[in-house]
RNA sequence: GGGGCAGUAGGGUAGCCUGGUCCAUCCUAGAGCGUUUGGGACGCUUUGACGGCAGUUCGAAUCUGCCCUGCCCCA
């Protein structure tokens, strides 16, 4: 316990256990000499590949995958004025080629709509060409001017997946809202994060969104992560950048649009959703090694040892399992602390113990010990990492129900965002949401909450008594 | 947006208040050699740091100013 090499703070004291993590488990480097601005370690990047692939698999089944330029010329930029009035504070400019100033300054995207629509505006031309479904994952930037955080609140996002769709009516574009909302859920599934659905009151919709519908996880420390939106966009970009299309009675109509992104934050809750105080948690579908073999070396039986690990490992690559066998010449011990803080699902042990008796010893990254039949071992290792990913969800799920508290009135609130998100009814207006947020000093996050947490009837408002509807109010980061 | 605190080898730290004894302490990590190996091995050898710029001073890790960077709390 004393003079633990390499440990963690605990992660009750969340904050300094995030960033210790992320150094620790390889995820980032944060020492890179401009503000909100981090790198990927190599394993950081493989488990980014690997959830970026996920979310890849889930949009490519109706979905294509494009990539638009990431700067902006300014006239383009400035043509939908709800748009730049949210994101005027937080854009780089690029004002200069070399020495000489540019006619046109360019935006570095903080986000691509004006970027892509000029384009769909050359694009779409009939209802034929609709429904229009792309996507691109690309690096934005914003000047966050709040405190940067890394994977969280960051000046270059290095993974911005965003969608952009176009439809022909109002309607179908609201369905395809739904979609996504489907698309990300899954994907959250996934991962094991449980999210909650709400929708975003009216101030804190997307700049230019009828409306935004957001996924929100609740972090270690009670904060909620907002770690994906989808927006219904009605027709403001299509009217602005004049994306129409000719209907089958021959008439021009203007699109309707939608767009839905997620970034690195989905990396930062799966991290902090499943870690705990000896490192990284990982999901299987998305751990970079799922299987670590270490071979226990003895003595005069060390090449034996070697091999059987070898076949191991060929076997479980076989079987399509990322598999690692560390030979490095350190103690088993200091391997298993290596593995288990970058949250490799499942350890097999095997020395001439068990090659004398045909077995491995499998023990996973909850703590679960198991000798298992080498024969069998394929089978084994595949009902281990589904038990293992169900735990991961059922723990994860439990743990949010818990930190999820129903309100009835305003004194009870603050209370409940100390541990959590509290489940309040509000009567939707902006009134009583200051109100809440200046009384708790908690933030009203959305209405219309799909949560198999949250009860779906209502009763009145906590804030002024009118007829309310369930609505969540946290911290959010 | 407001307010604190901090920056010393790759990581974590001592030294700073009270300038000189510091070619900077300890832990960890890295490299080499050897002995080890069923939960963070040991021995020997070795590498490596005062965030940047200006100033005060005979002399600055230490004092002052600005800048950069990071962390925490509040809105």
């Amino acid at each position: 316990m004393e003079d633990e090499a390499g440990s963690l703070p605990a992660k009750s004291d969340f904050s300094a256990w995030y960033n210790d993590i992320l150094w620790r488990a390889e995820i980032m480097d944060v020492r890179y000499p401009v503000k909100g601005i981090y790198v990927w370690f190599p394993h950081g990047f493989a488990l980014r590949r690997n959830v970026y692939q996920r979310l890849r698999d889930l949009l490519d089944a109706d979905h294509q995958e494009t990539l638009f330029p990431l700067l902006i010329p300014k006239h383009e930029f400035m043509k939908e004025a709800e748009h730049i009035k949210g994101f005027e504070e937080e854009v780089y400019w690029v004002t200069h080629g070399g020495t000489s100033e540019l006619d046109v300054p360019l935006a570095l995207r903080p986000t691509s709509e004006t970027a892509i629509y000029p384009m769909y505006a050359l694009w779409i031309r009939s209802h034929a060409d609709l429904p229009l479904k792309l996507y691109q994952v690309v690096n934005t930037f914003r000047y966050e001017t709040k405190h940067t955080r890394p994977l969280i609140r960051l000046r270059e996002i290095t993974s911005f997946k965003e969608a952009h769709t176009v439809h022909a009516t109002w309607e179908d574009a609201e369905r395809q809202v739904e979609e996504a909302v489907g698309l990300y859920r899954t994907f959250y599934e996934q991962l094991c994060v449980p999210v909650i659905i709400s929708r975003r009151p009216d101030w804190d919709k997307f700049p230019g969104a009828d409306y935004t519908i957001a996924a929100d996880t609740i972090m270690p420390d009670g904060r909620t992560l907002q770690i994906g939106t989808v927006h219904h966009l009605g027709d403001h970009f299509s009217r602005t950048f004049d994306i129409t299309y000719e209907d089958a009675s021959g008439e021009q109509q203007f699109a309707h649009q939608t767009c839905y992104g997620i970034s690195e934050r989905s990396i930062a809750a799966v991290v902090s959703v499943h870690g705990d105080d000896r490192g990284l948690v990982l999901p299987p579908a998305v751990a970079p090694v799922q299987v670590a073999i270490v071979p226990i070396i003895v003595g005069k039986r060390e090449e034996e040892v070697l091999a059987h690990a070898a076949a191991l490992e060929a076997e479980l690559k076989g079987a399509g399992y990322r598999t690692t066998v560390d030979t490095r010449a350190i103690r088993p011990g200091a391997k298993y602390y290596y593995w288990e803080m970058r949250g490799v699902p499942l350890r097999l042990e095997v020395g001439p113990r068990d090659i004398d008796a045909g077995t491995v010893m499998a023990v996973n990254r909850l703590g679960d010990k198991t000798a298992v039949n080498r024969t069998a071992i394929v089978e084994e290792v595949q009902a281990q990492m589904e038990q293992f990913r169900d735990r991961l969800r059922t723990r994860a799920e439990e743990e949010m129900a818990h930190k999820i508290t129903a309100a009835s009135a305003m004194e009870e609130i603050p209370a409940a965002v100390r541990a959590g998100v509290a489940v309040v009814n509000w009567c939707g207006s902006e009134e009583c949401a200051e109100r809440i947020e200046k009384e708790t000093g908690a933030a009203l996050l959305g209405s219309d909450i799909r949560s198999r947490y949250v009860e779906k009837k209502g009763g009145p408002c906590v804030a002024c008594g009118g007829a309310g509807r369930p609505a969540l109010v946290g911290r959010s980061y």
